[in-house]
DNA sequence: TTTGACCTTATACCTTGGTGCAAGGTGTAG
DNA sequence: CTACACCTTGCACCAAGGTATAAGGTCAAA
């Protein structure tokens, strides 16, 4: 793939594509027509699905950057990394409890809860109290 | 309490409240001292933890706002309201279950799965597929 | 009553994550 | 061989979300 057809294919802008390669978020391609054109495959198609569903998950491109290194780790995971990664996990722990205890609220105040109390007791807010 | 003791107990800068308050994010405080002094009361602390979680959760200040009206709609939820607040608990939906299979893939790195294959068949990017 | 810590507004600047534009190269169709 | 669509790099610009700085006001303690 040419990098007008995977950009357009995940619905992005060439230029991003080009943007993550120069942060190193997305490995170099290989290059044709007179070794200038980038030439995309598969695997660049699935790391760039990827950073975007994380992206939206409230990680930023530095944070990706980890997650993917951390794939890249080797058979024994050395324990730096290992840390980096159950850091991870703890933190996406916290996303997933706020996120749903958001849900909760949003349901009931679809299914018509009406008694909105005060700012004091708003449970829109309480919902993600430490 | 005064803005700097607030900003100070949430562990963010002074600018950032009056920045939010620009932003309509963060109601208007009572003033205090000649009436030039900003004075916060728990409500605002409130709100201001509910902003800084939801932005973790991937959130950008404009649709905080919109969670934050949400919850603000009165008795009978109009359809407006209601098609958005079910919009966003989908939304929260999508989000909770790319958040449990990137941990899911994590916690099995941590325990040492060593098979990490070549980037076709990698558990890490394969994780948020569609 | 002066000093020091903190407040006020206004305005300028910074970082992150892109996006657009210019000047030129490439490659296929007619 | 000319058009046209698309590629290249480099650089400028943009929006969001802050952060810093300047010039001045307030207040409590000494």
């Amino acid at each position: 793939m040419i990098i007008g057809e995977l950009a357009k294919k995940v619905g992005v802008n060439p230029q991003t594509l080009r943007y993550y390669e120069r942060k190193g978020l997305l490995p170099e391609p290989w290059r044709v027509g007179s070794g200038r054109y980038r030439m995309y495959g598969s695997e660049h198609e699935a790391r760039l699905r990827f950073i975007f569903r994380a992206k939206e998950l409230g990680f930023s491109l530095k944070e990706i950057e980890m997650l993917i290194s951390l794939q890249d780790a080797p058979v024994a995971i050395c324990d730096e990394m290992k840390a980096q990664a159950e850091a991870k996990v703890a933190d996406i722990d916290r996303k997933i409890r706020d996120l749903r205890s958001l849900r909760r609220v949003l349901a009931k105040q679809i299914e018509g809860c009406t008694k909105t109390g005060t700012s004091k007791n708003c449970p829109m807010l309480a919902a993600l109290e430490d």
